[in-house]
DNA sequence: AGCACGCCGACT
DNA sequence: GTCGGCGTGCTC
């Protein structure tokens, strides 16, 4: 018998093993083996069993043999080895270290099966707190959503519930989370991050015995984090509130899968390998466990909405008030190049403190300006690392350089280093700047700051700060896109927008989904307000974008259909699967060269290989690095037509390899176009 | 990822 | 003459 094995190193491969005689009954898919691997012994998983004859071993100095089986019994309830190569095929992750990111620091361990009489009693779960009654509207909708929890299937469903945060949202979870546990199952609820975990703990603490609840995140002590892993996989921990790495967790009974804000690209994992996308491997493992699928948003991303237009998913909605349907007006900011906050913007503001309301700004960034010019010669800061133009931002007085990108900071000198010019513009918009700015325009009115640097500076003021302004106690509150979701200010009665472009990249086929879900949870929080006549103010330098056409009408299902429409005549996803390609190198024509040769490869010559699929090739897009002014780099758009020909082009891109001068990269699934 | 092998610079 | 820097290559 020959066993394939996966290794916990960043190779897409797997590797020949013969398995020995006494191993012979107990060797299966999912077992895990120490072998030894080159000049040392490591842990790997088999993947499959081949019969002798049925894997050509010729080409191999030596086949040897795996020495001890870690696993008599499956740790995992889902097929590992399956999901694994999925990952691989789906995100170009390399299938040992997928298999390592399931048991994480656990991986060289053994342990026994778990016995089956510790999950015996869900009730023992659960605290003698009951509930408090759902509000009317809430009856129905649970009703409904706890129906597929009870009867879970197997088709790859999920069930989306979309409305803001605070409608009732968490009193929907934590009567479906009961409702799962009593049933004998165990619930996963993810959650985009770590500050969303404390609050949905607090609540689920009052119904659950803290033994029976877990929380999974990046800053867990070890022993925490193994208190965890354990309770999962025995069972005696029935609720995890987890980050995204908690889609890993070995659950022995999946009853339902929550997720939390869906639509957030932060649960697409890019920076580092195994790249994932943490609801689609949910949702895969979710097949596995029979497992209902939650997937709660104000505005689901394009791959949840497609499910529903295609009758996969089915779409519940939260109730929204109406009555205080915000007039929403786009402003043209292209022939106001130096104003901040416009005219129109700045009067409203002023008429809400004056009527005794409130208003809140939200600008792109936080800090003074995005950029520090010499008003005389033109000279611009940029960071001695990265080499990008630095912001500012003030401390008192005294204004300092800031890099957007690494955080460095610098002392502003008195004089510009060219020419000696002592007058500085600082363009673009930060909050300090917007807050500076509507105090003297408001004189009188108490303006406020929150954002990232005022959280860090001291959370406790930031709470105070925020409490102040839901007291009323604050009149204008300047913030960035952390104020944008899910609160509700009962005298609110302006929302403005400064930089609403200011993530609209051409290259990123998402930016229209990422610019409209943030401006319409931000606009979301006007249907709750107390206040007669709620404004939305929105100023762009592009509102010729279709996104402001859709906008003003605040209807995310309008949005959705006409983007969707886009996707599929412009054959992205979720129509098509992305690959990216990257290149960069200091030598252009050794780039181009091997760009060619990869292109060539993709192009599979009629007869050579007849079921290559067609790929659609976008590209290149060239650009220079702005870390490295010599470096030069491109890339291209991969688009295929499903998930098979996905995998067939990552298989065939791993086998080319870039000459020495050359740096290559495969993205599969790309978010982020910086 | 590790780990070995290998080929050049500063040391007892 | 040797210790050790990290570039390159390999793992059935």
């Amino acid at each position: 018998m020959i066993a394939e094995i996966a290794f916990p190193v960043p190779l897409r491969r797997t590797f020949y093993y013969r398995v020995k005689e006494e191993m012979l009954g107990a060797a299966r898919p999912g077992a895990r083996v120490l072998a030894s691997f080159g000049p040392r012994k490591i842990i790997g998983m088999i993947i499959r069993l081949h019969d002798d004859s049925a894997v050509d071993l010729s080409g191999f100095k030596a086949i040897k043999s795996a020495e001890t089986l870690l696993d008599s019994a499956p740790v995992f309830k889902d097929d590992i080895p399956a999901i694994a190569a999925w990952m691989q095929d789906r995100w170009n992750a390399p299938i040992g270290l997928a298999v390592e990111n399931f048991f994480g620091q656990f991986m060289a361990e053994a342990f026994p099966p778990a016995s089956a009489s510790q999950d015996a009693r869900p009730g023992a779960f659960l605290t003698d707190v009951q509930l408090p009654l759902l509000s009317a509207s809430l009856v129905d909708i649970t009703a409904k959503l706890s129906g597929f929890v009870g009867a879970p299937d197997k088709t790859g469903a999920a069930h989306l519930l979309v409305g803001p945060p605070q409608n009732g949202r968490y009193d929907i979870y934590l009567e479906l989370v009961r409702k799962a546990v009593s049933g004998g199952g165990q619930v996963l609820c993810l959650v985009p991050d770590l500050n969303l975990i404390a609050p949905f703990e607090e609540r689920l603490r009052t119904i659950f015995k803290p033994e029976a609840l877990a929380l999974w995140h990046s800053r867990l002590t070890p022993k925490q984090r193994r208190e965890a892993w354990h309770g999962v996989r025995t069972g005696a921990v029935r609720v995890v509130v987890g980050a995204r790495s908690a889609a890993f967790l070995p659950f022995k009974q999946l009853s339902l899968a929550l997720i939390d804000e869906e639509q957030d690209d932060i649960y697409k994992a890019e920076e580092q390998e195994p790249n994932f996308h943490a609801r689609d491997l949910v949702m895969r493992r979710a097949l596995y466990h029979g497992t209902c699928v939650i997937l709660a948003s104000a505005a689901p991303s394009m791959e949840a909405y497609a499910g529903v237009e295609a009758g996969r998913f089915t779409w519940t909605d939260l109730p929204r008030p109406t009555l205080n349907r915000p007039k929403v007006t786009i402003i043209d900011m292209q022939s106001r190049r130096w104003e901040m906050i416009s005219g129109p913007l700045g009067d409203k503001i002023k008429n809400a403190v004056d009527g005794k309301r409130q208003a809140l700004v939200l600008a792109g960034r936080k800090g003074y300006a995005s950029l520090a010019v010499c008003a005389n010669c033109g000279w611009i800061k940029r960071c001695g690392r990265c080499r990008v133009p630095m912001g500012t931002k003030k401390e008192g007085d005294v204004s300092r350089f800031v890099c957007w990108r690494c955080g460095r900071q610098e002392p502003m000198p008195e004089v510009c280093p060219t020419c000696a010019g002592k007058v500085f513009r600082e363009n673009g918009a930060g909050t300090q700047k917007v807050e500076a700015y509507l105090k003297k325009l408001l004189p009188g009115a108490r303006v406020a700051r929150f954002d990232g640097d005022v959280l860090k500076k001291s959370v406790k003021d930031a709470r105070a700060v925020y409490e102040e302004f839901k007291k009323g106690e604050i009149d204008v509150l300047v913030g960035t896109r952390l104020l944008a979701r899910g609160h509700d200010f009962p005298n609110l009665s302006v929302i403005g927008v400064v930089d609403s472009d200011a993530g609209l990249s051409a290259a990123d086929f998402r930016a229209s989904e990422k610019i409209f879900q943030t401006l319409f949870e931000a606009g979301s929080a006007l249907f709750e307000t107390q206040a007669p006549d709620p404004e939305f103010i929105v100023q762009t330098r592009q509102p010729s974008h279709y996104i402001f056409s859709v906008l003003p009408e605040l209807d995310y299902l309008k949005f959705a259909k006409n983007e969707l429409t886009a996707r599929k005549d412009f054959f992205y996803p979720p129509f098509s699967e992305l690959v990216r390609i990257s290149f960069a190198s200091f030598d252009l024509k050794a780039m181009t060269d091997f760009s060619e040769v990869v292109l060539a490869a993709l192009d599979a010559p009629a007869g050579d290989e007849a079921d290559a699929p067609t790929a659609e090739i976008l590209g290149p897009m060239t650009f220079n690095d702005p870390k490295k002014t010599k470096v030069v780099r491109e890339y291209y758009l991969i688009k295929l037509a499903d998930q098979k020909s996905l995998a067939w082009c990552l298989g065939r891109l791993r086998t080319l390899k870039a000459p020495k001068t050359v740096k290559f990269k495969i993205t599969a699934d790309p978010y982020s176009f910086k």
